[in-house]
DNA sequence: ATCCAGGTACCCA
DNA sequence: TGGGTACATGGA
């Protein structure tokens, strides 16, 4: 058992909210501790106020996969002279909300195989059965590594199943996308990998190429798998959040009163800056108890 | 019981 | 290119 002391820019980070607020699904919390299984190993954390101790995992495995390594005051910063810059106000006292309810929210760099396959699960269902869903797919057909855990399961392990078994794991109608995409990630072995190297827009146009995977899952491997920190999921909950609190006001044209995936994202973007992607998990982790929103911003300036 | 959820594929004009 | 709809399942 290692202890890990936080310092400086490594602060503030909460390991609770990091770990439960649905941008990954196979952290259990047994008492004070936090137990996981990261690249087939299993490992633990809690958090005491600034200092982190774990087993099973190496001190620079931590600050990788938590992105320590990246400044939060400073990501928030970032955020906050985009908004700035974009809209002419001081403060945006909406987002300001969010980042205190948000506080020590870290984005975590998650395995591309794994990402894809959970946001695959994700879709249409909520949090609570998307983690049932995930670990049944572990359980069944991950490998045991011991104490009742499980490893995630391989692309061969997924690939070429039957639907009828696949849905036996509370998968529904995202049997055959399981399935599906997994015998094409099996087939190309090191797509993934591959992703990497490509502009984001090509590796999101190869990502909406699997099966199951559309904008919205495509964004979640983006920002949580690769940490294209500026890529901006929109689910219902950030397209209610966003169109309540920036478009209800001046730009309700009898043009336009429908918004696009697109549409949102893209203002996110260009609103929120190169962090949008952080802005967005800030939303998304305040989306029950965001107050009544003002209106500091128009997309299109 | 009814509605909803970190959506996508497919069809149709 | 864009709008409507079916889809399996479980949570609230």
């Amino acid at each position: 058992m290692k202890s890990l002391y936080l310092t400086g820019d490594q602060l503030p980070f909460n390991l609770d909210l990091t770990l439960s607020c649905g941008q990954v699904f196979r952290w259990f919390r047994e008492g004070d501790w936090w137990n996981g299984v990261i690249n087939q190993k299993l490992v633990s954390i809690c958090q005491d106020g600034d200092i982190l101790t774990y087993t099973g995992w190496s001190e620079s495995e931590i600050i990788q996969y938590f992105n320590l390594h990246l400044s939060l005051p400073g990501i928030i910063s970032s955020i906050r002279r985009s908004i700035t810059t974009y809209s002419g106000l001081a403060c945006d006292p909406f987002f300001e909300y969010a980042i205190t309810a948000g506080q020590g929210l870290r984005i975590v760099k998650q395995d591309p195989w794994e990402t894809l396959i959970s946001f695959i699960c994700s879709q249409n269902s909520n949090i609570p059965a998307i983690t049932r869903r995930i670990n049944l797919l572990c359980e069944r057909y991950g490998s045991p590594i011991g104490d009742n855990k499980f490893g995630f399961p391989t692309p061969e392990a997924l690939a070429h199943l039957d639907c009828n078994l696949l849905r036996e794991c509370s998968t529904g109608y995202r049997a055959p996308y399981i399935s599906r995409t997994a015998a094409m990630v099996l087939q190309q072995p090191d797509m993934l990998t591959r992703l990497q190297d490509l502009s984001i827009s090509d590796a999101r146009k190869k990502l909406i190429e699997l099966p199951g995977v559309g904008p919205k899952v495509a964004d979640c491997i983006l920002l949580f798998g690769y940490n294209q920190m500026e890529i901006v999921p929109v689910d219902v909950w950030i397209r209610s959040i966003i169109t309540s609190a920036y478009f209800q006001s001046s730009l309700q044209t009898p043009s336009k009163n429908t918004w696009s995936y697109d549409d949102i994202s893209n203002f996110c973007r260009e609103y929120y800056g190169p962090y949008a992607g952080y802005a967005q998990q800030l939303l998304f982790a305040a989306r029950k108890d965001l107050p009544a929103p003002s209106l500091p911003a128009t997309p299109g300036g």
